[in-house]
DNA sequence: TATAGAGTCTCCAGTCACTGGAAGGTAAAG
DNA sequence: CTTTACCTTCCAGTGACTGGAGACTCTATA
């Protein structure tokens, strides 16, 4: 397979799969004419990938999931480590952003929103309450 | 006021300062030493933007906002829209989070994390469910 | 007065995970 | 044969800083 036709097979950008190969996460051989060429262990590897990202693992937490995906001997505890530390960062976020929230919300229901000046979204930033 | 003084005063990185006047955010004097002087209103200004960048608005937004606060005759409809829209963000990146947390801690719960290499989260991400 | 240390300056490069675009080669369709 | 689509590499930009090098200035102590 080209590369177009994985991309549409994946879900993957074109340009994230070539991404991939640069930093080693995939190794597609090549054809006479330079094209990449995709087996179906390289396809494998893109799908387990998306998925990976789009739980919000990083880059070099896909690595490491990767390697214990191909690894038959490994422990699934490690890879209950790396997902757990991820769960705790995600948690992490969204308290953070639930606390953006609140406030942000608060002020936005305390403005008018009308065509005067006064507002009590500035008035909190600018420090005077 | 010098810069060191300015970020104990603020909480800002002195680094973080320093590129805040690169992209035009405040405009601190010189000395004649080349050192930046920082007056009341850069004081203020800065803890303007630390203020709204806690709240997660971006830079952009935090340049709107802070040409808003010095316009005594801006309408608080147009805060009020800029914190809406960046609320709207929030939600949406809540909302995102809280899908990934969801399917994941599924997968952490399923997964013995023992020595056995049997393991429900890379059956996930590699498909086979 | 000499000097050590802390503070400041500018400029360049790196972060993360792509994304866009230029310039050029190759393949399939009409 | 030409057009169009697809592929290649390489370079630069994104957001919001952050780290570090190399040089200058200020302050406190010996």
């Amino acid at each position: 397979m080209n590369i177009g036709e994985v991309s549409t097979h994946t879900g993957l950008p074109v340009k994230t799969i070539r991404y991939y190969e640069d930093i080693n996460l995939i190794k597609p051989l090549r054809d006479n004419n330079g094209y990449r060429r995709f087996r179906d262990q390289d396809i494998h590897k893109l799908n387990f990938l998306g998925r990976a990202r789009t739980l919000g693992f990083t880059i070099e937490d896909c690595r490491t999931l990767l390697a214990l995906y191909e690894d038959e001997t490994r422990a699934s505890s490690d890879v209950k480590r790396v997902a757990r530390d991820h769960l705790a960062q995600i948690d992490a976020k969204i308290a953070d952003l639930k606390g953006m929230r609140q406030t942000l919300s608060h002020l936005v229901d305390a403005c008018a929103g009308d065509d005067r000046p006064d507002c009590p979204i500035l008035k909190d930033l600018g420090g005077k309450l």
